[in-house]
DNA sequence: TTTCTAATTATTGTCGACAATATAATGCTT
DNA sequence: AAGCATTATATTGTCGACAATAATTAGAAA
């Protein structure tokens, strides 16, 4: 009732999603961990009702597998999950940028030039630092997702996809020149969905994601082969 | 420890939430309707905590929509609602055809063959039941859904948009020439992916799609216009 | 020692009750 | 009578305990 904006009524459930959730991506609770949700709960303070509310969402974007009366396991990163899941993505973001080259207003378009303005500046303040690069990623392609307006499309990348991508990529990392050649790339796709030219924006998009998805696979392998 | 074949334990949530899924689907509860989770458990005979899982499943494949402390309501079937979600029927399905003609076997495309010839004498024998028609055509795109071997791609499209695509369909309908016409264009699919021609196949089903959607769009306008 | 069986333990699935929030109804003020 | 505040009701969110299932361990037979 005050001015404050639109406020969502937040539950337990949702505050220990959140938690669990950059537990595993960031890798505090490791790849292929079995869950034990008394071990959780007594470790988040709360009862199992919202535990379990938690992680059925969790189970929804793929970062925890549950198998009836046996329990849950940490999903594991491998080159086969990556490939399935990259390739879904490139489809799906090249969709994406068809219809943000058709439905993003010039103020929508301006905006994200304004933050890739910004991650420009903050990145080479702390050149090297490749969690800014990570944020920074993510919420480019987030308002280029947004910009499609289409509603099943946002839910399915960003509420369902996109945090076991952010695993991937933050526990095998971007390294080397991607992680400069991203920004231009960026800049490319936004300027091709400013011309309303949505092949183009499609294109580009699959091509940075397939590069993307070179250089994580890359990782996988060394890491694969070094101690394996 | 017998013979039989692998059999997945059964919890009272999944029970459950095939009832209410297939009760949402078919309309017994209508478009719209308030959930009362009391009334629910009373109904179905049992406690609240299987019931929320099951609606937690259920907002996951988008047929209904929670709010907290407020409830859940079924989905609203509508213009808007049918377009964005055939948008993205037509390019998962697309990527599913080019993946199928890539990694279907043999036996595989030789079974979905099998299968267009029995949807075809059981539909000749009940002319006119669109029933039929809409498990047949279901069966046939799960088939290829299944053989694009992208496990991603497979639960996005059978486990999560299929149902509500199922909803309009049943509800909305199939009428006229479409029933007899969908056969044709699903032995022209199978056609190209035994070619291991994924461009046409890809083609052929968005065609395919985009009829079906103008099929249950006109459906939706009539609808609106009469009664509205 | 190995392997199969049986009992034990632990974990998941389900239940009924309580607390917190939202909705509906009632009464009061203008 | 209309609108608002307040109370009352109902619903959702959370909790602790019990039942059913799976994992583990101990024990017996080969």
């Amino acid at each position: 009732m005050l001015a404050t904006e639109f406020k969502e009524a937040i539950t337990a459930a949702d505050r220990v999603l959140v938690q669990i959730r950059t537990a595993i991506v960031e890798g505090e609770i490791p790849a292929g961990t079995k869950i034990s949700e008394p071990e959780l709960a007594r470790r988040y303070d709360l009862s199992r009702a919202p535990l379990r509310e938690a992680l059925a969402r969790l189970e929804r974007c793929h970062l925890i597998e549950r198998t009836p009366n046996a329990g849950a396991r940490v999903v594991k990163l491998s080159i086969e999950g990556l490939r399935s899941l990259y390739q879904l993505r490139e489809e799906l973001e090249g969709l994406a940028c068809r219809l943000a080259a058709e439905h993003m207003t010039e103020q929508d378009i301006a905006e994200v030039r304004a933050l890739l303005d910004q991650h420009l500046s903050t990145q080479r303040v702390r050149e090297g630092e490749s969690y800014y690069q990570e944020a920074g990623d993510v919420d480019f392609h987030y308002r280029v997702i947004l910009g499609s307006k289409n509603p099943y499309l946002i839910n399915i990348l960003s509420d369902e996809l996109y945090f076991l991508v952010r695993m991937y990529r933050v526990q095998l990392g971007m390294n080397g020149p991607r992680v400069s050649r991203a920004f231009d790339e960026h800049k490319a796709i936004i300027n091709a969905i400013a011309n309303r030219d949505g092949e183009l924006a499609d294109l580009l998009m699959r091509r940075h994601i397939a590069a993307s998805k070179r250089n994580i696979e890359q990782q996988l392998l060394q890491q694969g082969t070094s101690h394996g």
